[in-house]
DNA sequence: GTTGTAGTACTCTGGGCGTAGTGGTTGCAA
DNA sequence: TTGCAACCACTACGCCCAGAGTACTACAAC
């Protein structure tokens, strides 16, 4: 088994890039081989199987849809308001088209998850920390709108994330920066009355 | 080419299983001779191509998927409320755990759709009718809400049914009850005030 | 000089695919 | 009723190729 840290994490991103092109289908030692630009073989020496690759791609790919602190310091340097709220969600949409790749995998990836128990319970933990992050980040950082109103956008944004990805004819784009916010409005409610 | 309608159908129905099983990456011709039942090579004589197969699947999901016109007509046997689009939206969540099967094939199309034009535009063509259907009958119906409420509702329940589906851990399904009547409740707004 | 990794090239294996060939069934016509 | 034709189910076979693993060489670092 070779360690070549760097190395290993070019594979594993190549994986991703392969996941999100071919799908699982197309995910092979070989393919990863080809997509990382490294020779034939090599993957064969830094993963022990399909899963044990598949598990390193799930522990990578979050930290490629994380979202850049910079970023997110940027876009929340503004009053607290439900247009800030609107604007963090268009942020995001456009963060889903901008790294489809990251985005696709993942999807893959949960997929996948369907069929493999390991694989379903790291992701659900990923996710659901991921989550909670996120509810504890609106409700903390003085964001109108409770708990439900993010879980109901967080549940508008996948749908809306799987549609774009997908099927983008189906909710055409020039509806979808209404359609936030709208979103944005409703789930938020007439209480959440900042700005 | 061997024409046997019936059998054809039990074949593409057999797909549709192995999709939902294996995912795209288990969709062979064999694979779906064994689900069938069949000798195998008899998928070989019914469809020319892998792309032929999955051409089929797409015209035949969207009748496993769609709604029985009884039941649909017995949950509609109450006044125009609310509370009945809350029904409404359960039941669909329902059947989404029922034809667990349906659902899941139709996102393993989906992905496969992302490498494949003809499929996506298939894909693309069944989704919009869908949509615009769903979206004529809850306004023909006299169901409050307005346009905008049935994509939120939409894309709301899109994304519940990609969680449910795929990582059932994160949004617990204790949860999902409160949240449907939630996301009803918002997204209709107030002016939504029949009952 | 030793160790560990990159790169090359090879073989092996299995899965999947198509199809030829056979036998059975149905429908029709004489 | 018998004979014929068309069609389809089924078995079995051979081909092919992608993928995997690995032995071997080359090289770089220490």
């Amino acid at each position: 088994m070779v360690r070549n840290p760097e190395r290993r994490a070019a594979l594993v991103d190549a994986a991703i890039e392969v996941l999100a092109r071919d799908g699982a289908r197309g995910l092979t030692f070989r393919a990863v081989d080809a997509a990382a630009g490294v020779p034939g073989g090599t993957a064969s020496n830094y993963f022990t199987s399909r899963d044990d690759l598949l598990a390193q791609v799930t522990g990578q790919i979050h930290q490629r849809i994380a979202p850049d602190p910079d970023e997110v310091a940027e876009v929340m340097a503004a009053p607290r308001s439900r247009a800030l709220v609107v604007d963090l969600m268009r942020w995001i949409n456009r963060r889903v088209t901008e790294n489809r790749t990251g985005y696709l995998a993942m999807l893959e990836l949960r997929l996948e998850a369907t069929r493999r128990p390991e694989l379903q319970a790291e992701l659900t933990r990923v996710m659901r920390a991921t989550l909670d992050d996120d509810i504890g980040f609106h409700l903390e950082s003085g964001l109108p709108g409770d708990r439900t109103a993010v879980l109901l956008t967080y549940l508008a944004m996948t749908g809306l994330m799987l549609e774009q990805l997908t099927l983008p004819g189906v909710v055409p784009t020039e509806e979808t920066d209404g359609l936030i916010e709208a979103l944005v409005d409703r789930t938020i409610g007439p209480e959440g009355t900042s700005e």
